[in-house]
DNA sequence: TGTACATCAGTGAACGCGCGTTCACTGATGTAC
DNA sequence: TGTACATCAGTGAACGCGCGTTCACTGATGTAC
């Protein structure tokens, strides 16, 4: 039998060389960052010929596109999984975990995280795509909240948001779009604290991995601690 | 008279051009990011040949250091500026005065903005010369924090740090090190939560230049004048 | 004030490099009958 | 099972581009006497 799956060897072949080719550029991305990226350079790599990997990505910015939304996708994982291997009663350490996570793979590849939450690369769009990886990350946090509320639970008064203002228009809107059937809503005002963790916890990983922490809190692992116990009280976890 | 306050017309000319190479290259910057910018086009936009540059600016490297030291001071003013232009018993006005201050520059400015606080110019590295002025937005927080404090003010239980722990010690050295005679030292507890706030401040910033808020927060003005409320409260200024 | 020499700014050509992408091609793999 | 044709992968050369940096040079500016 000549065929597996249903799969003719050609189609093995290629499907094996996309990957193996992403790979090394993954390679070349986590050594030289984005821009030390060279199509020209994985193929040498490869033992190819630069024109060949236009058969299995069109262009550079596609090979780039599938490496973002890798990188969004490994964050995505690391730190889903790391809620689910937290205790599920224990929200502030599911929040924990999961903010842990983020940092862990984030210092073990400083340039898979500048790719995605650094500065944009120059000359690049990212595409619609990217999007849902994106996303998973906020999402997640979003589901360790969700899973801490009962349904009728109060919000303290001084947790209100300004009625009326933008901020409460963008924060229903956006509870609204992550409303899921036979879970209780996000009260918006917990969604805008969940935000504001969100940017705190990436504007913490890019302050260590850029460097703007040199010769007062690093090593950051104990203002990293610290600041993601606080951050769970902010959300109202604690 | 054909010198005026001891200067050449050579030295003159020299110190003019200095000044326009460095423009022009900061225009370049604004348009194209850190990596679009070259000697070649810097020099081709002020009808120099190329190799004209090196009388001025002995590598690429150098005329980047120049720019980084440029960025990091116009928003270290931009913040000092808002603060000083602020009631000065006010400390919450001051604070927030200098985050949105910062925050209008990085809007303006936004590649100057990636260029010191995003990813690493791949292939740079920053020279001594650039902490001072990066220095400068981080000590302007420290001011106002200072200023706000009278010498004995105790500090809430609840705010304390883990004593004995790393962050505590490195809060101690930090607060040694920024210890002024006549003024109160700030206390380490409060300097932690400072720094996390400058994360949060700086976290927020880049979310919204680097494009994260698309499709939630966006525009992000209503969420930054939360945050920076909350901020506030969380450095103890409210 | 005038001359002789030293300093400096700017030129233009060149070195050596690497890049993304296109294109006509060869030869191998797959498919239909 | 065997043959004829279609599909596809990979090659190698080429296009056209831009870059940072060096170097020997000309001509202008500055300085010392």
């Amino acid at each position: 039998m000549s065929r597996s799956a249903g799969r003719t060897a050609r189609e093995r072949a290629r499907a094996e060389l996309t990957r193996e080719i992403k790979e090394e550029a993954r390679r070349q991305l986590a050594e030289a960052g984005a821009d030390g990226l060279s199509l020209r350079a994985v193929a040498r790599s490869l033992g190819m010929v630069s024109s060949a990997l236009y058969r299995y990505y069109p262009s550079r910015d596609d090979l780039l596109t599938a490496l973002i939304i890798d990188a969004y996708n490994a964050v995505g994982s690391a730190a889903e999984d790391a809620i689910a291997a937290a205790p599920a009663g224990d929200a502030p350490a599911r929040w924990a975990a999961a903010c842990h996570a983020i940092r862990a793979r984030a210092v073990a590849h400083p340039h898979e995280y500048a790719l995605i939450y650094g500065s944009p690369v120059p000359g690049y769009r990212a595409p619609q795509a990217t999007i849902g990886p994106a996303a998973r990350i906020p999402l997640a946090f979003v589901r360790v909240l969700r899973d801490a509320r009962e349904p009728g639970d109060p919000l303290p008064a001084s947790r209100a948001l300004p009625p009326g203002s933008p901020l409460a228009a963008q924060a229903a809107a956006l509870s609204a779009a992550l409303a899921e059937p036979g879970a209780p809503d996000i009260p918006p005002a917990v969604l805008v604290r969940a935000v504001i963790a969100w940017t705190q916890l990436f504007g913490m990983l890019s302050f260590e991995l850029f460097g703007q922490f040199v010769g007062s809190f690093e090593p950051a692992d104990a203002l990293f601690g610290y600041a993601v116990a606080q951050l769970a009280t902010f959300v109202g976890l604690r």
